[in-house]
RNA sequence: CGGGGAGUAGCGCAGCCUGGUAGCGCACCUGCCUUGGGAGCAGGGGGUCGCAGGUUCAAAUCCUGUCUCCCCGACCA
C-alpha cells in the first residue's frame, strides 16, 4: 500500500477523551474513529489488525474442529421468551420493533439463536460432537461503554458454540477450546492467563476466563504463588479452616465516635487495627429483603459469593433512607447488636473477639463485641474478595499475589440451561431422547487488538507483533523527489509484495524526522528506510521496531533478506 | 442510574469572571525553500461557540431547560 494513495492520518497530540494507552495509540494512528458512546469506524490501518486477529481466531477454531457459519445480529424476541432471558437481560439488551409492531433484539450473545438452528438440524447423536462459531458484531447497551474498543457497545466477538451428547463429551469439548484458545493468544502475541471465573448470567457450571495481564485490565485476578490456581477475585475460593471461637474477654462498651463514619475513620480514631473492626452492610435483594452482611473491617465483600450464598440473582447496597429506618442511626454507624435483621457473616468474622461494630446511634460505636453473646449469625459463609496474601485453596503453603487482567476470551460449561430451555434433544442409540450438552465460548476481537497494544507499546507508538500487525514492513522512502531514492524504494516495493509481504511504502513528501515519527507510531514491525546516504554505500537500513535494532542490507539482496526474516519470524509464532 | 468533569475549526486549547470584531498551536490548501528524527518563509480555506428558550440595543460570555461526551461505581468479550 502507498501511503498518498491510503486513508491514514496521524495525530500529534493525544485525544483529551481517551483515557488507556490503546485506546490513544488507536486514535492518533488512526486505526478507529468514534462514532458515538462505545460505537466506533474501524478505519483501514485498524481494519487491517482486526482482521489478522479473526484469522488467526479462525485458523484456531478449524483446527479445533469448529465449523464456521453466521446468525443475524437482529434476533426475534420470540427465541428470547423461551430461554427466558427477554424478562432477565435488562437494559443492556438493545430491543426494538419491526413495522409490524413484532419485537426484536440485536444480538448480545447466541445461545439462543444457535440452539434453535440446532434443535432444527441436529436429530440424531450421529450428529454430535459439533461445535459452531461466527465472528461478528454483537451490541450490548452498556450502562458504561469506557477505553475505545476496551468496552464497547458494539463490538466484533468470535462466539462458538458445543453440542454434545453427554457430559464426558461436553468436557471435551470444552477442553479443546480451551487449548484453541491458548494457541489463538500466544498467536497473537499476548501474555496473559487462564483463570477461573464466575459464570455470570451466561449461566453454566464451570468457565475459565482468559486474561491478558495488563495494569489498566478492568479485573482483579489472583494466582498462587507455589501451584497452578488462578482465578478472578470474583469467583477465588478463600481458604477457611474453622478453629475453636476466641473467647471473649471484654464486656460490650458503647464509645462516642463523632463523625467517625469509614472503617477507616474508627480505626484511626480509636487507634485500633481496621482488622479489628467488623463492618455491617445493610443490603437489599432483588427479592426485597434486606439484611445485614458483616465483614472484618480490612476485607472487602464479594456480591458475587453472597448472591450464591442467598440464592438471589442480584444484591444491592441499601440506600441511605433504608440504612437510617433499619438501624436508626445516619450511614456509618450500622452494626449488628440489637438489630432486627437477618445477618449473615463472612466466615473471618467468626475468628473474631472482642472486636468493634457501629451501635445503630450516631456518632456511637461499640467495642469488646462478640458474636454469640451480643449478637446471632444466621449463617456463615465466604463472603469476601481474595487478595493477595490470602493462603491459596488448592495447595500447602502457597498464597494469592494479585494481577491484574483484560478479559479477552471466556469459556463456560453451559449444560442443559439452554438445551432444556429450547428443548434440543437428540435420539441416541436406543432411541431415546437425549438432551444436548452445550459449552460457550467467546473471544473479544477488538479488545484482543486493544489488549496486544496494552502490552506492546513504548513512548513513541504501537510495537505490533508480527502475526497482527496491520502491514509487515514499512518503507520510509527519505526524499521523493531523488530518483534514485525513488526508484529504490519502488522496486523494493514491487519486489516484497510480489513475494506476498505487506508493506506500506512511505511515499509522502514529508521530511524524514516526520516519516520517522510516524514510522515509530504506527508500530509497523520491520521498517526500511531508502536514503541518498544508504544508496550511495549501496546499501538499505533495516530497523526493527521492537527493539530498535539496524541491521544493514546489501542493495541486491535486500529484498530476499527482508522475506526470510519475515517468513522466519512468522514460523516463530505458529 | 448515582457521584464528578467537559462541550468554541479535524486534533489540542485560550476567550466566559467584567456582554460589544471568535482567537492561538497543530493538521489542511497554494507557492518558494528544505530532505537521515515532527524545518523555515509567504499567502489561504475552514466556526449555527452542543441544542432550545430567556434577559439585553447587543450573548461564546448572564439565566433556565435539554442533549451529548469523558472519569469513578454496578455489567461484561
Amino acid at each position: 500500500m502507498r501511503y498518498t494513495e491510503y486513508l491514514l492520518n496521524t495525530l500529534k497530540e493525544t485525544p483529551a477523551d481517551a483515557e488507556v494507552i490503546s485506546h490513544q495509540l488507536m486514535l492518533r494512528t488512526g486505526m478507529i474513529r468514534k462514532v458515538a458512546a462505545g460505537i466506533y469506524s474501524y478505519l483501514p490501518f485498524g481494519l487491517r489488525a482486526v482482521r489478522k486477529v479473526e484469522q488467526i481466531v479462525r485458523e484456531e477454531m478449524d483446527r479445533a474442529g469448529a465449523i464456521e457459519l453466521l446468525m443475524p445480529m437482529v434476533t426475534p424476541a420470540d427465541l428470547w421468551s423461551e430461554s427466558g432471558r427477554w424478562e432477565q437481560y435488562g437494559k443492556e439488551l438493545l430491543r426494538l420493533k419491526d413495522r409490524k409492531d413484532t419485537e426484536f433484539c440485536l444480538g448480545p450473545t447466541h445461545e439462543e439463536v444457535i440452539t434453535d438452528i440446532v434443535r432444527r438440524e441436529v436429530k440424531s447423536y450421529r450428529q454430535v460432537p459439533l461445535n459452531l462459531y461466527q465472528i461478528q458484531t454483537k451490541f450490548r447497551d452498556e450502562i458504561r461503554p469506557r477505553f475505545g474498543l476496551m468496552r464497547g457497545r458494539e463490538f466484533i466477538m468470535k462466539d462458538a458454540y458445543s453440542f454434545d451428547v453427554d457430559e464426558a463429551g461436553a468436557d471435551i469439548a470444552y477442553d479443546k477450546m480451551y487449548q484453541a484458545y491458548r494457541r489463538i493468544f500466544e498467536r497473537c502475541g499476548l501474555k496473559f492467563r487462564a483463570v477461573e471465573a464466575d459464570t455470570g448470567n451466561i449461566g453454566g457450571s464451570a468457565s475459565h476466563e482468559f486474561m491478558v495481564l495488563a495494569e489498566s485490565g478492568e479485573d482483579a485476578i489472583v494466582s498462587c504463588d507455589s501451584c497452578e490456581y488462578a482465578a478472578n477475585v470474583e469467583k477465588a475460593e478463600i481458604l477457611f479452616t474453622a478453629g475453636a471461637t476466641p473467647l471473649a474477654t471484654h464486656p460490650l462498651t458503647e464509645v462516642s465516635t463523632p463523625a467517625q463514619r469509614s472503617i477507616a475513620d474508627v480505626a484511626s480514631f480509636l487507634k485500633i487495627a481496621q482488622s479489628q473492626l467488623v463492618k455491617t452492610l445493610i443490603v437489599k435483594t432483588d427479592s426485597d429483603e434486606t439484611l445485614a452482611v458483616l465483614l472484618r473491617g480490612d476485607h472487602e465483600l464479594n456480591e458475587i459469593k453472597l448472591c450464591r450464598v442467598l440464592g438471589c440473582n442480584e444484591v444491592l447496597m441499601a440506600d441511605d433512607a433504608t440504612v437510617t429506618q433499619v438501624t436508626g442511626a445516619p450511614v456509618g454507624f450500622a452494626g449488628p447488636v440489637g438489630l432486627k435483621l437477618r445477618v449473615i457473616a463472612d466466615h473471618a468474622v467468626s475468628a473474631m473477639a472482642d472486636f468493634v461494630v457501629g451501635a445503630n446511634a450516631v456518632d456511637t460505636h461499640y467495642t469488646g463485641v462478640n458474636n454469640g453473646r451480643d449478637f446471632a449469625v444466621a449463617t456463615f459463609a465466604d463472603l469476601r474478595q481474595a487478595e493477595a496474601g490470602d493462603r491459596c485453596p488448592r495447595c500447602d503453603g502457597g498464597t494469592f499475589e494479585s494481577w491484574r487482567g483484560i478479559e479477552v476470551g471466556h469459556v463456560f460449561k453451559l449444560g442443559h440451561k439452554y438445551s432444556r430451555a429450547l428443548n434440543a434433544v437428540v435420539l441416541d442409540a436406543d432411541g431415546k431422547e437425549r438432551t444436548l450438552f452445550m459449552g460457550c465460548y467467546g473471544i473479544g476481537i477488538g479488545r484482543s487488538v486493544a489488549a496486544a497494544i496494552e502490552q506492546n507499546h513504548d513512548e513513541n507508538g504501537i510495537i505490533w507483533p508480527l502475526p497482527i500487525a496491520p502491514f509487515q514492513v514499512m518503507i520510509t522512502m527519505l526524499n521523493p523527489k531523488d530518483d534514485a531514492v525513488r526508484q529504490t524504494s519502488e522496486q523494493l516495493y514491487t519486489d516484497l509484495r510480489s513475494a506476498g509481504i505487506e508493506v506500506l511504502l512511505d511515499d509522502r513528501d514529508e521530511r524524514p524526522g516526520s516519516k520517522f515519527k510516524d514510522a515509530d507510531l504506527l508500530g509497523i514491525p520491520l521498517r526500511v528506510t531508502v536514503g541518498g546516504r544508504g544508496i550511495k554505500e549501496g546499501a538499505l537500513e533495516l530497523q526493527v521496531r521492537a527493539d530498535g535494532s539496524k541491521d544493514s542490507l546489501p542493495l541486491a539482496e535486500a529484498a530476499q533478506r527482508i522475506v526470510a526474516r519475515v517468513d522466519a519470524e512468522l514460523a516463530a509464532w505458529r
